[in-house]
Formats: structure tokens, sequence, C-alpha cells
RNA sequence: GCCGCAGUGGCGGAACUGGCAGACGCGCAGGACUUAAAAUCCUGUUCGAGUUAAAUCGAGUACCGGUUCGAUUCCGGUCUGCGGCACCA
């Protein structure tokens, strides 16, 4: 009888042995596959067992691959600066660097139990002046193209976390981070130039294997449109106001221009009678949050008492001012055809403004038009020369004909905004420029990064709109590096997503003091081939990574524009009834317990086994009992059978083959969660086999090399007790053989109309008239009536159809 | 409002290109071992009818309809849940 599975001990045994001998080692001669995690912050309330499922997750696939002939990168870092470090550090009433130590310590001390295999050699953390100094490095890169540029204007604030937003940080007029209604401040900001990028974001989509829904997530935040500018004249003044529109086929059905009430040209337009509303109409928009003015259905608007001309038809449209228009896409100006735009429809309706419709529907003019035709199909009419024309082709070519009348031109529009990159807290990258009066703004030499964050006594933000960073005089107060007069350093500090844009550059060549990395290693090691995390950063940092990495290939840094080759986006573990774990809510569930209780291997296997990796679980680890039991039984099989002297027949050749054949198809296709089933069906089989005639020696090691991945303390175990000298993970994956899984025999359902009645055993080639003869023999009391048709599908199924 | 994903036993889920729906696991029920319990092992487990037990029959993959010899799978419509976008002209 042997020894019982203990999992302590043999976990204990082999994470010593690892240690000692790594398993995945750079001989310099294997191909490199890149295995990525979305890197933590660490966070106080350290790993729950939702970032465990994608931490095991890319462990399994990396071991795959390493059991496939590779050495694996397989690198894990801290995403230590931002604001969820420093709220944690307010709240724990501590310094967030020592938090932030704190936290990390713990979580890499969990982060070890799932027993990955991450080097640690290459441990970067965002935090570390070695790191941020490549951080601010690329910063000043950008400065000095162009990139990077100050502006004042309004930004999304939080006052809450008490500092400016980007665009993608604001999710349904709300803080992404804490959730508070997020509103606007004038705020002088230093911003970066994504839109620069914006074709290539969106072309470069094309590239990656990601899921679909994310790169449509990302098309749709870079927004492009075609249409055409237009100038429109103000009658009676020398001004002009250009409209941007998509739908420059209904240009004579323009019956009103709408400015947003931020335009310029705005108050401008008003006239003695409408001085006071126009006046008051922009004073209350200011007030409005983007929250409310995005809730307000009903519209609003006032008539400026100004009026345009229509270029096409020298039409006398008046000017409105409204806040449903956006003051910051576009011009900040449209041109309004009610008859065939929804939001236009109403407006018109409210204030009572004429419809001319341009497009026919079914070939007609709609008598008492009750909602908009917002469809480019049909014929123009009410439209001059442009009569009998087909909408939609006269949508294309509408931008040049305007062109030609040199009224407008062709152009194109995105929805992306250049990133508000700068950050009126103290837990962050210095921004690396220096004001000068007379140079203005510098950028800190490169030799002289980093630029280090001072230490300071108050740290918590002040919300004023100046970093905490602005009263440290010492700091502040510098020279100018270029004519060396004094000079005040700029104060606000980097987003969260500065170092999270590149981190994965910096692993593979994390103690370079003279490059970011070198060109050589990036070469040989990048760009990712796989990329693990969750869905939440569809549009924040997959969306910066890909920005910054396409940066660095400009400027010469790396050799490839697009950073994650493979995205895999695992679902979340909630808590009960779906609720997200937080500590907030008190649902966190620890895997510390379970790993004590039952075994890293079966938490590992159990992370897998609660369901399709890509999809949401909710968590219940009642479940865990049987994949413990199922590794129970495996090492039970071994032990038992290991020296059992048995010769493989066919049939223990067929389930060996079938048992690598299962693994692999389903590993390959991501189906994890049936790789486990697999191998409890492929066990429980392989029991009743030994109870018969036993399992031969090379079944029971293609079995323990297929499992390695999954459970690798068990796997290595009984390698080492099937004799073997060398480790699991120093083996090939197993192939299979297809003629060996071929059956000769094989039982097929018969059915009547559809509907199963009976089974018969056939040959594998069995010819198809032998098979319908003994098909209705086994069911001739069931056959009666007129055969009308008789079906076989080759090795799957007979159908008799009967009247 | 628009777009996307999903809906299968008491529960998590499986079913490859249309071919025996419910694999595997949990839970539950019964049994074996035990003085007893735990652990382990065996048997059963979609619902309903039927029977000592079976055989057998009927219904069944959110709902309605269609295509097909045959539909969880394909098509059309409806409902529900989740996610994304939301005055972007």
């Amino acid at each position: 009888m042997a020894t019982p599975y203990n999992h302590k001990a043999i976990e204990q045994k082999w994470r010593k042995h690892w240690e000692e001998h790594p398993v995945n080692v750079n001989d310099g001669k294997k191909p490199k596959y890149y295995c990525l995690d979305m890197f933590p912050y660490p966070s106080g309330s350290g790993l729950h067992v939702g970032h465990w499922r994608g931490y095991v997750i890319s462990d399994v696939w990396s071991r795959y691959k390493l059991l496939n002939g590779y050495y694996i990168v397989h690198p894990m870092g801290w995403d230590a600066f931002g604001l969820p470090a420093e709220n944690y550090a307010i709240k724990m009433g501590t310094h967030p660097r020592i938090s932030t130590e704190e936290n990390i310590k713990n979580i890499k001390r969990q982060i070890n139990e799932i027993a990955a295999i991450y080097d640690w050699d290459m441990e970067v953390n965002t935090t570390d002046p070695n790191f941020y100094k490549w951080t601010q490095w690329i910063f000043v890169k950008m400065f000095k193209k162009g990139l990077a540029y100050e502006k004042q204007m309004p930004i999304n604030w939080c006052p809450s976390c008490k500092t400016g937003l980007a665009n993608e940080e604001v999710v349904n007029g709300k803080c992404e981070r804490c959730g508070a209604d997020v509103t606007k401040k004038n705020l002088r900001q230093w911003m970066l130039k994504i839109t620069a990028y914006a074709d290539r974001l969106l072309e470069d989509l094309n590239k990656l294997d990601w899921p679909e829904k994310v790169k449509k997530m990302q098309a749709e935040w870079i927004g492009k449109s075609h249409g055409a500018e237009v100038d429109f004249k103000v009658d009676g003044s020398g001004e002009t106001i250009t409209v941007y529109t998509t739908r420059p086929d209904t240009l004579h059905g323009a019956t009103f221009m709408v400015l947003a009430p931020e335009h310029e040209l705005a108050a401008g337009l008003a006239t003695e009678e409408t001085k006071d509303a126009v006046e008051d109409y922009i004073y209350q928009a200011s007030l409005k949050s983007s929250v409310d003015r995005m809730q307000d259905k009903e519209k609003t608007g006032v008539f400026t008492g100004s009026y345009a001309i229509n270029p096409i038809n020298g039409a006398k449209v008046p000017i409105w001012l409204s806040d449903y228009v956006l003051a910051d896409y576009g011009t900040g100006a449209i041109m309004c055809v009610p008859a065939h735009d929804d939001r236009d429809f109403e407006f018109a309706k409210k204030f009572d403004i004429p419809i001319i419709q341009v497009i026919a529907k079914d070939g007609k003019e709609i008598e008492n038009m009750e909602e908009a035709y917002t469809d480019a199909s049909g014929i123009m009419i009410n439209s001059g020369d442009w009569n009998g024309r087909e909408s939609a082709e006269l949508k294309e070519e509408a931008p040049e004909i305007i062109e030609k009348m040199g009224v407008g031109k062709k152009t194109t529009n995105y929805k992306l905004r250049d990133w508000v990159f700068s950050r009126q807290r103290y837990w962050g990258e210095p921004i690396p420029i220096v004001h000068c009066p007379d140079c203005g703004a510098v950028p800190v030499p490169e030799e002289e990064l980093p630029l280090e964050l001072p230490e300071v006594e108050r740290y918590e933000p002040t919300g004023t709109g100046e970093s905490p960073l602005a009263d440290i005089e010492e700091w502040v107060n510098c020279k100018c590096p270029v004519c060396g007069k004094p000079a005040k350093r700029e104060t606000n500090t980097m987003p969260q997503w500065a170092g999270s844009s590149w981190y994965f550059l910096r692993y593979i060549d994390n103690k370079n003091d003279k490059e970011l990395v070198s060109r050589e290693k990036a070469d040989q090691y990048l760009p990712v081939d796989m990329y693990i995390g969750g869905v939440e950063h569809a549009v924040l940092h997959l969306l910066y990574s890909r920005f910054y990495t396409k940066f660095l290939y400009d400027i010469g840094v790396v050799d490839f524009d697009e950073p994650f080759h493979k995205l895999f986006n695992q679902g979340m573990i909630t808590g009960k009834n779906g609720i997200k774990m937080s500590k907030s809510k008190g649902n966190v569930v620890s895997p510390d317990d379970l790993v004590r209780d039952y075994g890293c291997d079966s938490l590992r296997m159990y992370e897998l086994f609660v369901g399709p990796p890509e999809l949401d679980a909710e968590w219940d680890e009642r479940g865990i009992d049987g994949v413990y039991r199922f590794l129970t039984k495996f090492y039970k099989l071994v032990m038992d059978q290991k020296d059992a002297q048995v010769k493989a027949d066919k049939e223990l050749l067929k389930e060996h083959h079938k048992l690598i054949y299962d693994i692999t198809t389903r590993l390959d296709n991501f189906s994890l969660n049936t790789v486990v089933s697999g191998f409890m069906e492929h066990t429980n089989k392989l029991t009743a086999m030994a109870k018969k005639n036993g399992v031969d020696k090379e079944t029971l090691e293609t079995a323990v090399v297929l499992l390695a991945p999954f459970a690798p303390h068990i796997a290595e175990e009984l390698w080492e007790a099937l004799g073997h000298e060398d480790s699991v993970f120093a083996q090939t994956w197993p192939v299979y053989d297809e003629e060996a899984m071929k059956e000769d025999e094989i039982e097929i359902a018969v059915q009547i109309n559809g509907k199963a009645r009976g089974k018969i055993t056939i040959g594998a080639e069995e010819a198809k008239d032998s098979v319908l003869a003994k098909a209705k023999e086994a069911l001739a009391d069931k056959i009666s009536g007129n055969i009308v048709k008789e079906i076989y599908v080759p090795g799957r199924i007979v159908n008799i159809v009967m009247k």
C-alpha cells in the first residue's frame, strides 16, 4: 500500500527543489515565449482568488510552452504609483512608500504560493527611481518631439480624489477610481498628443490577435468619422462660422445652425434684443457639470438674433446656441438638418423651426413628419442641382463638391482627445520640467534623471489644483537648465498609467542604467507574445501602452510598434450573487486558507475548473473537494501501477493517445475548464483499467507530463516516483498518434423519425448497406409502415424516416 | 436608444464542422467498511408517467415560429440578464 497523497510535504519538497534547480532556463538556443500578466498594484487587501485565477492561467500557459521547447519570459512587478496606493496610505495614516513596501511583501508571498515560474530577477517597481528615470525620460523625449505640451483648459476633475483626470478615466460621468461625480475645472495641464497617433492606433488593431470586443471598444473610443467642414457666412458681418458634418448630402435641408455655448463667437452674435438671454444662457451652461449636461435629455437653447447664409443655396438660417453641441468636438458648431437627424428634429420641434426634407423616403416626401429620417438612402429632393441623385453616393461626393465650390473641405474627425497627463497628487513621477521666466518650459536634462520625488511632511492632496509638491520650496526653486536663472519646477505628477504604459519593456533589461532597454535584448525577447489580464483596461492601459510603444518605435528604441501580440481577458471571480469582491463589501476570499487546506495544486486546478476562463464566475469553494479527490485518485493510480510491469495492449494504447489528444486540443483552444474534466474522465477510466489488467508505465508517464502545467508539484513528485532523475519540465509535450486512437468497433444510435430508438455496434469502416440492415434488424419491432428515407452519417448515426 | 455577449438539471458547467442533450464535478439519496464518526469505495440522481425492479412511453436546452430526415447548435421575432457606447453632428 502506497502512502496517501500528502500535498503539504510534496509541495514543500518541490518548492525548495525548484528554488535550487529552476526549470525554466535560458540556454540561448531555445526560442523565447513572452507570457505577461497585467502587473498588480500593491493593494492593502492582498490577492483574492480572482487575481489568482489570472496568474494560474498565465502560468499554465507558460509551462505548456515550456514543455514545447520554449524559454519562457514570465516576469512580475508592481504598479505601485498612483491613486489607489496613495489613497490607501492616507486611510492608514502612513506614507505611501511604507504601505506600498509592506503590501508588496505580502502580495509577493501570496504570489509565490501559486508556484508560478516567475523570474524575480526581472522584477520591476514603477516607484523605483531606477525605473521611473525612464518613465521621465520618455516624457522628455515626447516633449522634445512636441507630443507633450501645456494647455490651460477646463478638464475633468474628481472632487474626491482632488485631481484632474483623463477622458478615459471618466466612466459614465464618474471617476473610474472612486466613483465620485466628475466636475470641470479650468487648469493648466500637461497633455500628451495621443491624437497624433489616432490613425495608427486604429489601423493597427487589424494586426492584433485580440478579443474582438476589445478591438471594437478601442475603435469606438478613437471614433473616426468622415465628413466635411462647411463655411457659413454670418449675415451682415464679416464673420464665418465653420461647421463639421458627416452628412453633407443633406446640406440643402439645413434650416438652422447651433453653436456650443463655449464657442468663441457665441456671445458676439447676440443683438440688442437677445443680449441678456444669450449671456444668461452661456452663464447657465458654464455652471452645469458634464454629468448634468449629459443627463438633461430635454433640449434647451437660445436664439442669438443673428443669421447665417447656407452656402449651397443662399438660404438665411437662424443661429442658435445649445449645450447639446459639444465645444471640443469638430468645430463646436453644427448645421442642423431636422428632417434627417434625431437631435436636430427634436430641437426644431421644440423651437418651431422649419423642417425641410431633402431625401425621399420610399420615393416620397413625408407628410406630417413625426420623426427624423436618418437613413442615408433615397433620392434627393428639395436640393436644387442635387435633386434626383442617390443620397448615399452624394454623401461620399459632397465633400469634394463643397471643396471645389470653395465653401469648405473634406475632413476627418476623431472622438479621441489628447491625454490629460498631469495629476495634482503626490504619489507619482514628478514631471521633469522646469519653468523659467525667460526660457519657458524647459526639460530637465536627461543626464540629471531621475528627478526624484522629494520627501514631504504632508502629502495629502490640496484640492486647490496644486500638487502637494508645490509647498516644498527648496525643491520647487531651482535653476533653469538652459540659462541658469532662478526658475521653478513643475509640481504636477504623472498618472498611474505612465509607468504601466511601458513596464513590460523593462523587465528583460531591468538593471540597465544606460538605456531604457538595450536594443539587442529588445530584439531578442520582445514583444509580448501573450498578455493576460482583465478586460477593465480595454481603453485605458491597453490604449496607452500601444501609444507609448508606437512612440518608442518612432524614436528607434524598439523595432516593433505593437506591444502585445495576443491578448486574453480572463473573467472576473465574484462573490455571491455576482457581486465584485472588495474589502468594503467584505466578500473577499483569500487563497491563503485554501492553499493551506487543499494545497496549491488543488487550488490551481479548481481555479480553472470553476468555468470557462474568459467568463465571470461566482466563487463557491465547495467544489474544490472534487479537484482534491481527483488529485488523490491520480496519485494513487500512479503509485499503485508504477511497478506493475504491464505491457500496453491495444486498449491501453488507444486510451494513452486519446488522453494526449483530449488534453492537447482542449488546451490549444484555451478551454481550461474542460482540460480539468478531461483529466478526471481519463483518470477514472485508467483507474478502472488498472483494476482489470493494470496500466503500462508509458501511459502513466504521459499522464504525468500532461498534468505538469496544471499541478506542477504532484507531477514532479510522481515523475520522480516513476524513476526519473530529471525534472518533469525537462520533458517534451507528448504527441498523439491518430492511428492508435482508431476504434475497430463503434456504437452508434439509431433514430426513427429523428428520435433515438436504439443502438447498434458496427465496424468502423462498415459499408452503408450493411449498417442500415443491422439498424433495421435491431429495431424490427418498432418499424411499421412505409420507410420513406434511410440516412446514415458514417460513424455517427442512422435515421429511418417512416410515414 | 444603439452595439455586443449570454440564457441548458438542485448548483458550476459539457456537447468538435447540425447527429444518443445533461460529460466532468459539487450537492443530495441509498449502500459497503467502522463500536461510531471522518476519510474512502460502490450505486443512483433532468422532469413526468410506469413498474417490486426494469423494460417502456411522454416532455425537455428562456419564449414563439421557420429551415431540415434530424436543431442547445442555423434563420426570423419576443422576453430576461450582463457588458460597452450614449447628445461625437
